[in-house]
DNA sequence: ATAGTAGCTATGATAATCATAGTGACAAGG
DNA sequence: CCTTGTCACTATGATTATCATAGCTACTAT
């Protein structure tokens, strides 16, 4: 292709997220930030990305502000990947996603009974549901406040991915 | 590129959401369609998509059961495209999308004061700001409860566009 | 008869993606 | 001390999606 155009100068605000969440990789790898995975390996492994793309999409996330490199270890030296504030505050982006695809993105039984991810608010232990604010208590719902369980068939994929 | 890998039978839902998002000339269309624009030229000048790619990506939208194509007149014969429930649903994420990016990117001032597009609560009038639940009725706010304003330089830039 | 209008399709160049293999720096075990 | 293992990457070549541009089809309007 040749290189695509260019929206990080546009004055619409969806064309500018577009600009960086228009992309599968840096999806998948959102997700396994917010997932709580930091490493360069257990990334690659969850989302089935080439390091090779893992690689230049993490960097394109540092430069842009929304992940951070850390050491984590000196000898050998190794780092790991941290969001930051402007990084975590795509999770709503991802919840929003998760909402669609938990009511639309599914045949009828095809996971079982509940959601495939369940949350929970930390505060007060309500199942929210898909609400962005607590059914239970009113607060609103962010990045931090929410606990995710994913289902035993999520899981069991996750395992099988890095097996 | 070799063909993309398929995550459209991963049980995650962020997976399942980043198959059909993760991909900028969706993000775009989908725009195009919240944006009340449903014919082929216009939505084609208005992202800068090539008439090819937007062909495609309609097609998909189609067969996805998030668009639907309707004729709107017969001599000679024209389609234009309809979002569905499922595709209105996705509403909440480009409004995420436009809220981290109305936060997070834009240089300070780059804009003037205000935000790219303001939304109002058309039930109540509220300026709801980049909330969830209107700020002055309290009632959720989801696709057609809101009305969307662009700014000044955004509608010049859409002008500019589409001449 | 010529000039629009609008929803597309055709063509070729370019570059992003994938799969696979390999590198560098070190630790641990025999 | 020599092999094996770990982990964050880099290198290479084949494949294919994307872009820009031009053209097509079926009409209407002048």
């Amino acid at each position: 292709m040749p290189k695509r155009a260019d929206l990080s100068d546009t004055f619409c605000p969806v064309g500018r997220s577009a600009e960086l969440l228009g992309d599968r990789a840096v999806l998948l790898i959102l997700r396994e930030l917010f997932f709580g995975r930091r490493r360069f390996e257990p990334i690659a492994a969850n989302t089935g990305l080439g390091p090779q793309l893992v690689s230049a999409r993490l960097k394109m996330l540092v430069a842009e502000g929304i992940a951070e490199r850390r050491v984590y270890q000196l000898r050998p030296l190794r780092y790991d990947y941290w969001l930051t504030d402007k990084g975590k505050a795509l999770f709503d982006v991802l919840y929003a996603m998760r909402n669609w695809a938990e009511r639309w993105a599914y045949a009828p039984g095809e996971i079982g009974a509940g959601p495939a991810i369940r949350y929970v608010h930390r505060a007060c232990g309500s199942d929210v549901g898909t609400a962005t604010v607590c059914p239970g208590c009113g607060a609103e719902l962010g990045y931090g406040d929410l606990k995710g369980e994913p289902s035993s068939a999520l899981r069991a994929e996750q395992v099988a991915r890095t097996a």
